[in-house]
RNA sequence: GGAGAAAUACCCAAGUCUGGUUGAAGGGACCGGUCUUGAAAACCGGGAGGUCGGAAACGGCGCGGGGGUUCGAAUCCCUCUUUCUCCGCCA
């Protein structure tokens, strides 16, 4: 959601955001907005008219009771009745109006950064730069699922029959590597100065409400019967949710926090489920780090961040690169996103493994996070990332470590978390 | 789950019984000064309070959220949420 002063002061720009996104359809809204918010207030201050009239005559009918005048007061009492019946008609407008507007502003995308480069959907997203040799073995990797399988790490059989498509089993050394990542993630995260967190697995309505749109929700969030509360897509759903309505003096911006939750998801729609493995799936876990500052800061925290995850899949020796989404691809609440992939060396490409996002003021104004400066207060800037999300990221780590003998070495930051393990191989029984 | 108490501005807090110059007292924090080598403490002085409309004057709204009663609600009623105390239950 944009400052709607934006739209009174500069409209052309909003309107040339919106074409920069290829969403053309949305460019009426613009000048709807501009056409209801001068509506808008005009019935504002006919009503604010009216009330004060009536808080006027309230104070004098107050004074005349007590000089015990009652009739006078009796029929100051009819002038407010007629007040209010007019007030009734204009607030009744105010409020239908008030929506309309509401709803209209929901679809207009944020202002994306200049740096963003234009393109209308994934396929002109910019590939800025790599981080590590893409290598391809001499010997042939096998798909992922298949070898977690022969190391009896995987289940997905059984998963099916207990719970369904879209879920699995994580067995012996292979659930214990998902462990190790996500714990080496946080003590990695740890050390770059953020602040751990355990959020809520479970968030109520109004929250969800404030994090995302109608349409993520329906295709993501899963609802539990009988109880307004959601199962969380992300811990950013519960960390930004957190400081909804709260005003946080600048001097203690900015707040760094990395936060582990289980995620899930009913990836309704567009992907789908994929047939076999654990790419994607309904319930992950996932090391996220999400950042509250200064406007001004934004974009160093940005770019701090995504490197962040550039350097915790090198320390893992995962070859990655980094994405730049482009316009058109860019979700309407965000500013500027890149996606960090890691390469795979079974298909010979890379694949998201991450994704970082700065979403400007757009997010604070929806939930009303502000910040108290000493011009006074204003709303902060949001920004999120993945440090790691597993069994996703499981994939990368498997494929680049995968053994020609079937085993997988197990990368040396992570050693200490799997008891000193060196590598995984299977066990004959 | 049961019973009670509470929620007031950045923080603390009066007002709620008895509705009407309280559209929110008083503090603290904040800013200026005296004192001090400097700071703290103490004392003196000061403006603003959140938000919306307005160039401004000014005005609207705002006392946990949402409804209601009333000419008028921080104050009365309903409802939801949260916190605290006690009881019950349970990893």
């Amino acid at each position: 959601m944009i400052d709607i002063r934006l739209i009174r002061e500069n409209k052309e720009m909003v309107k040339e955001n919106i074409k920069k996104k290829f969403q053309d359809s949305k460019l009426p809204l613009v000048d709807e907005v501009e056409k209801l918010d001068i509506e808008l207030r005009q019935l504002k201050l006919e009503g604010d008219n009216l009330r004060q009239e009536r808080n006027t005559i309230s104070s004098e009918i107050g004074s005349l009771m007590r000089d015990k005048k009652l009739e006078e007061a009796n029929s100051k009492k009819l002038e407010v009745v007629e007040i209010n019946k007019k007030l009734q008609t204009i607030e009744e407008k105010e409020e239908k109006i008030n929506q309309e507007i509401k709803s209209k502003m929901m679809l207009i995308p944020n202002i994306i950064d200049e740096s963003v480069p234009i393109g209308k959907d994934d396929s002109e997203n910019v590939e800025i730069e790599k981080f590590g040799e893409p290598i391809v073995p001499n010997y042939e990797i096998p798909y992922h699922a298949d070898i977690m399988e022969k190391l009896s790490g995987l289940d997905k059989e059984s998963a099916g029959r207990t719970s369904g498509n879209g879920f699995y089993y994580l067995m012996g050394d292979i659930a214990r590597l998902h462990e190790a990542t996500i714990a080496y993630a946080r003590d990695f995260m740890i050390n770059k100065g953020f602040t751990y967190c355990i959020p809520p697995f479970m968030i109520r309505g109004d929250v969800v409400n404030g994090v995302m749109s109608f349409a993520e929700m329906d295709s993501m969030m899963y609802k539990i019967e009988n109880e307004d509360l959601y199962l969380i897509g992300t811990s950013e759903h519960s960390m930004i949710g957190k400081f909804k309505g709260e005003l946080i003096d600048e001097k203690e911006l900015p707040i760094t926090m990395t936060s582990y939750s289980p995620c899930f998801r009913k990836e309704v729609g567009a992907h789908g489920l994929e047939e076999r493995g654990l790419y994607r799936v309904h319930q992950f876990e996932k090391q996220e780090m999400v950042v509250l500052c200064k406007p001004e800061d934004s974009m160093d925290w940005y770019n701090k961040m995504w490197q962040f995850t550039v350097e915790f899949f090198r320390s893992l020796d995962v070859p990655v690169r980094t994405l730049e989404c482009c316009s058109g691809d860019l979700a309407d609440l965000k500013v500027k996103s890149c996606d960090v992939e890691a390469w795979s060396p079974r298909q010979k490409k890379y694949f998201e493994v991450g994704s970082c996002s700065t979403l400007g003021d757009a997010q604070a104004r929806r939930l009303g996070i502000r910040m108290k400066t000493e011009s006074g207060n204003q709303f902060l800037s949001t920004l999120n990332n993945t440090v790691i999300a597993s069994p996703r990221a499981l994939i990368a780590i498997i494929e680049n470590n995968y053994q020609e003998d079937g085993s997988i070495k197990i990368p040396k930051v992570l050693q200490q978390y799997m008891g000193g393990k060196e590598k995984i191989e299977k066990k004959y029984i």
